[in-house]
Parts: C-alpha cells; sequence; structure tokens
DNA sequence: TGTATTTACTTGTATATACAAGCTAGGATT
DNA sequence: AATCCTAGCTTGTATATACAAGTAAATACA
C-alpha cells in the first residue's frame, strides 16, 4: 500500500485547514460522513481525527462532534508569554511608551532573518513595557510588510505587537535566543538602569504559514525581569 | 464502564515501568500475549501499547516487537542538553575542572528546594566546563543524598553530575529558571572573566519518581555562551 | 558448508459490527 | 406554556476478522 488511507484522510483535513477553508473553531464533517466521501469504514475516517486530535489540530467532543483547534493556543506558541498579560496576571499596574514606529530598510542581519532582500523595506517599532510605571522590557520588532501591511497603522498603546500579530497571521512557530548581555547607552536610558545591569535578551522570530512574520528583541533588565518553566529544545 | 479495558492495560505497562521491573529498552508483552492476559481482543490491547508509544514511553517496530522507551530521553528532560555533549558535538576540545566535592549542611533556600530540613546534610559539588580551555559554565550543585548517596565517590572529570544522575535516578522531570545576573568575585575568578560582563544563569532543579534529585545553579559568560531553540512554558 | 526458502512470530492496515454515552432538537405530555 | 422525553445525531469503547509487511530463526537444498 503507498499511503495508507487514514494518512490520506489527514492530509486532506490538514490541507483544507492550512489553506484557510475550514476555519479555527468550525465544525469538520462526522467520522461516518468523511467515510462516506473516502469510501471507507467508519474505524478508518475515526483514525485520522482521532490522530489530529492527539497532534492538537482538532478537538473532539463526544455527543457534539469534531472541531479545528485553534492554532497552537497553549502550546509553544505562547512559549514566552505576552509581557502585558503576564504583568496584570500579577495584578500589577501595566503601560506602554512608543519609542518608533517606522518604515525603515533591513540591514542585512534583518534582511536574512525576516527573508528579505538586503535594504527592502522593513517595519520597525520599538516599545517600552512598564509595571507599575517600572520598565520591564525594551521590545525592539522588526516587522515583514508583505505580511502585515498595516503594521505602522496600529495604536500598540491598546493592544500589544504580539497580539496584533497573533490576530492578522495566525503563528505556527517561533524560534528564541537567549542571552546575557549589556544594554547600549541608548536602551540603558529607556529601561532606567546603570551600566553595570546585565540584562537578558531574548530574540524571536516567529512563524506564519507564509513566512517569517517578524524578528524581535526583547531586552530585559536582569535586576527585574526572571524567565521560569519547561524548556523544551 | 468505569474505566476502560485499555486504560487498565496501560496502567498496567506503566506500573511495570515505574517500578523498574520492566527495564529501558527491554521487551514487553506482545499484542497478542497482552490480549490473552487481559482476556480482550488484540485490537484493545493494541490501542494501549499504541497510545503508549504516542506518549514516547514505548518504542515499536514491525517484525520485532515492542520495547520500553528511554524514559525522557529526548523530550523535555535533555531541555538543557549536557554541556560536554555540547561541546564535544561543536567538535571542540572539553574540559573540566573540580573546585568542591563535599557534603555540607542544607541552608534554607537548598534544603526547601530539594524538600529537606533546613540544617540537614547535603552534597555539594562545584565544576567549571571549558571549552578549548575557556571556562563556558560555572555548575554549582547540590544533591540529596537520601536519594543519592554515593555523589561523593565520584569522578567527575570523567562523567559529568548530570550523566551521572541520569543513570542512578532516573530523571522524570525537570524545572527551570533563568535570569542575567552578575557572578560575584569568586565565580568571576574561575570563569576568568571581567566583573562586568553579564552572565545567563540557569537554576534546574530536577525530579525522580522518589522526589527531588538535585539543585543547580549554572553560570555562564555571557560573551561566550548563547541558548537557543523552542521554549515552552 | 553455504545459500535459499519456508515458517512463525511480530506490528501495521482495514473492515464490519455492536453497544455505550453525550448532546440537541423536536414532539408528546402535562 | 412549560416540561419531559424520545429520536437521531455525535464520539467512545470493544470485538472478531482478514490480510500486508517486516524480522529472525529453523529448515531444506545444493
Amino acid at each position: 500500500m503507498a499511503t495508507p488511507k487514514f494518512a490520506e484522510i489527514k492530509q486532506y483535513i490538514l490541507a483544507r485547514i492550512e489553506s484557510g477553508e475550514w476555519e479555527e473553531h468550525s465544525r469538520v464533517p462526522s467520522e461516518n460522513q468523511m467515510a462516506e466521501l473516502f469510501e471507507c469504514s467508519r474505524m478508518t475516517a475515526r483514525r485520522a481525527l482521532t490522530e489530529l486530535t492527539d497532534d492538537g489540530v482538532l478537538e473532539r467532543s463526544q455527543g457534539l462532534g469534531t472541531f479545528v483547534a485553534e492554532l497552537k493556543s497553549q502550546s509553544s506558541m505562547m512559549a514566552i508569554r505576552n509581557i502585558a498579560d503576564e504583568i496584570k496576571d500579577r495584578g500589577h499596574g501595566y503601560s506602554v511608551k512608543q519609542l518608533e514606529l517606522t518604515q525603515t530598510e533591513a540591514t542585512a542581519p534583518i534582511a536574512i532573518a525576516l527573508g528579505l532582500e538586503t535594504g527592502s523595506p522593513v517595519f520597525y517599532s520599538v516599545l517600552v513595557h512598564c509595571e507599575q510605571g517600572v520598565p520591564l522590557q525594551l521590545e525592539e520588532r522588526f516587522v515583514n510588510p508583505k505580511l502585515v501591511p498595516d503594521y505602522l497603522q496600529q495604536d500598540f498603546t491598546l493592544q500589544t505587537p504580539h497580539e496584533y500579530l497573533s490576530q492578522v497571521a495566525p503563528l505556527t512557530e517561533a524560534r528564541h535566543t537567549l542571552e546575557a548581555v549589556v544594554a547600549n547607552e541608548h536602551n540603558q536610558k529607556h529601561l532606567e538602569i546603570e551600566a553595570s545591569e546585565p540584562c537578558l535578551q531574548i530574540i524571536r522570530r516567529t512563524w506564519s504559514r507564509k513566512g517569517v512574520v517578524s524578528y524581535a528583541r526583547l531586552i530585559h533588565p536582569g535586576s527585574r525581569f526572571r524567565l521560569g518553566g519547561h524548556l523544551t529544545f
């Protein structure tokens, strides 16, 4: 047998979800309907649906049906949580200062990271996220204008870039790099720290189905920030 | 049906693996044998074996049989890889200096982290891991003597503590905290860095089935160390 | 002796069937 | 009109069966 029938059914379903034809939370055909469609037994159709459920692609509930799950809702995507939510969850005051929101030309490393040509236009934003008025994260972000054309029209004091990007280009993957660094003078001023203070820097690249969405550098004062949880590589 | 039959079979298998009765890489009964043992059909026994395989507990191969997989081999356990392997994989020279290997009394925070009484004896080791002769990680580790009684008799120039601990107390979980810090003077000397150099500090607690095995503080010079990969929380 | 081949086991795929259990909507009863 | 409850869908569990395909050891053959 070239490829098993249940695998074909899985591919069929995945293709429809990735193309956007079947949207998040929408209902997918029942086991019996899939069985009829593919001219197979219910158990074979069931296997496809069950395995995709195990993979987190679908969600099922007895009596109701099978539905398309949120893309990467709680898994690796939320790896590094939205800083605004994290602060609010602690019951502390959250505020943002927007320092930049412009278009600029991609330098070589940025172009490579975003999969663009060197010198091509990219959107650029710099924000400082504060907890109780104290700077906790400096977010410097380069965004692919082809995938997010309206980035510059947003008001990031109302919604963090991460939230906005999640909406317009559902994220499918993220890669991070962690480093201890000294902030440059400019950033030291914005973070209100001394030159001697070490910072935790997170480089974050995020993907959607269509390519690299953004490249972000998140800098945190070591004295105010700690990252905890499970790490998987 | 109280608990489904396939779930009972899974529990039976898991219990045998966790008790150590079925060792890593050893063969487990075939589908037909399990079916006979539990007086069920092959398909039901098969389901238990298949699901445990999906969970990474078992490994199967057609024609050969089903085997107990390595405990957490590649998953969250190897989150932060063995630094010795990482250096060797880069094709660079690896060396260690052992600075401490003694018994000491648990301070309050260490006792809490290890689940012991304050002042009770704990094993303590300090190592410096070097790449091409350059210090890359200072490993300060507190070990629960109840779970690893022979820790002080080891020679950690031959085998890293992590490797040894994995052998004597198979790890089931690990939790990490990441922070950017300034090393104290003592550690600065051992890492051969300037006072101004930021360091990436990883606090790592590891569990086995019987409790907290060890509490480690891993300090890396920011200029020489970068942590990459997927982070999940 | 050395090489095929068979045999017996394993897991993998697929089907037809049965009943259990959860949910919803519409119809019967009160 | 409000309530119950049944009919018809859904997924969940379980079985019996069949054949495909991979592995290894025993067997037959040259």
